[in-house]
DNA sequence: CATACGTCCTGCCAGC
DNA sequence: TGCTGGCAGGACGTAT
């Protein structure tokens, strides 16, 4: 479930605690969660310290120190998939036990180790040079709260799409880090019916959209990500924005908008919910 | 190229 | 009580 917001209350919180900490060891304990493989993101990361984190729609980007005589550019990239965690913790002893069953990968500090966990095993963890990780940012769409991303960019984005908006809000080649709840609560606040053709969207539509995308993930951010069931950020703690969601889960409540119920309904093969009465 | 759909994986829950 | 089937969904591969 980890969407834009939750991706970038990860980004932060690692930010604060690992940043120019030498990485003592690593254990992979599934090699399927791992590319390329085990014995390469053993190498890559044992040794080096982490210097950067960014974020790029979902996928965060973590540079990589260069050893000695090193010249190439490495990164480890983390997909967290549906139910991927990444968190960082204080340890006691390096031979201390993981924290769940579902963590796959530990990277180990000094006094403090980085566990990423994923129940459903969606996601994964990359190393990539700096050819690999261009290729990877290629496939993105614009940066919803980046500057360079404006009402035209959007406009043009619709343009000529038959797909549902829905479908396109979700795509990430389209426009990047939108997941299936917050694109729920971005078409509730524009008022616009998912189902509805990208390009049927009218000026005034196109333009609600926009600001609805900007406007609910900022606030998201500012809650630090929605938990509806297995998000937690950096440090383990939940989120604040399911408290704030207006359709999402809600099947059968009574819409915030009007008199009318909360409906759900599949649309690009997701769960969909929405008020037919106030998104037309 | 654009669009649609199946697949991966496991936990959980409704229904029998 | 224990089993089963369906659903959750991000991203990618394949089909149309």
């Amino acid at each position: 479930m980890p969407e834009l917001p939750e991706i970038e209350t990860i980004r932060k919180g690692l930010e604060e605690t690992i940043l120019g900490r030498p990485i003592l060891a690593v254990e992979v304990r599934d090699a399927r969660l791992v590319r390329p493989g085990k014995a390469a993101l053993v190498r890559g990361l044992e040794g080096r310290k982490f210097t950067r984190v960014a974020r790029r729609g979902k996928m965060l980007i973590f540079s990589l120190g260069q050893k000695k005589g090193e010249c190439a550019k490495s990164y480890l990239l983390a997909r967290l998939g549906m139910t991927g965690r990444l968190v960082y913790a204080a340890a006691k002893s390096e031979q201390e036990a993981p924290p769940s069953k579902h963590c796959h990968v530990l990277i180990r500090f000094s006094q403090a180790r980085l566990a990423y966990c994923d129940a459903r095993r969606f996601g994964h963890l990359e190393l990539a040079d700096e050819a690999g990780l261009a290729e990877k940012l290629a496939r993105f769409g614009p940066e919803p709260l980046e500057k360079s991303f404006t009402l035209g960019v959007w406009r043009a984005l619709l343009r000529g799409r038959r797909t549902a908006i829905k479908a396109l809000l979700l795509d990430q080649a389209r426009i990047a880090g939108i997941g299936n709840i917050y694109a729920d609560e971005i078409l509730f606040r524009a008022g616009v019916d998912p189902r509805r053709a990208a390009a049927t969207l009218t000026d005034g539509e196109t333009s609600k959209l926009y600001r609805a995308i900007r406007s609910i993930l900022r606030q998201a951010i500012r809650a630090r990500g929605t938990t509806v069931s297995d998000y937690v950020d950096a440090t383990g703690r939940s989120g604040g924005f399911q408290n704030r969601l207006q359709v999402y889960g809600r099947e059968g409540e009574r819409c915030p908008g009007c008199a009318g119920k909360v409906q759900r309904i599949q649309v690009a093969g997701r769960s969909t919910h929405f008020c037919p009465r106030c998104q037309k």
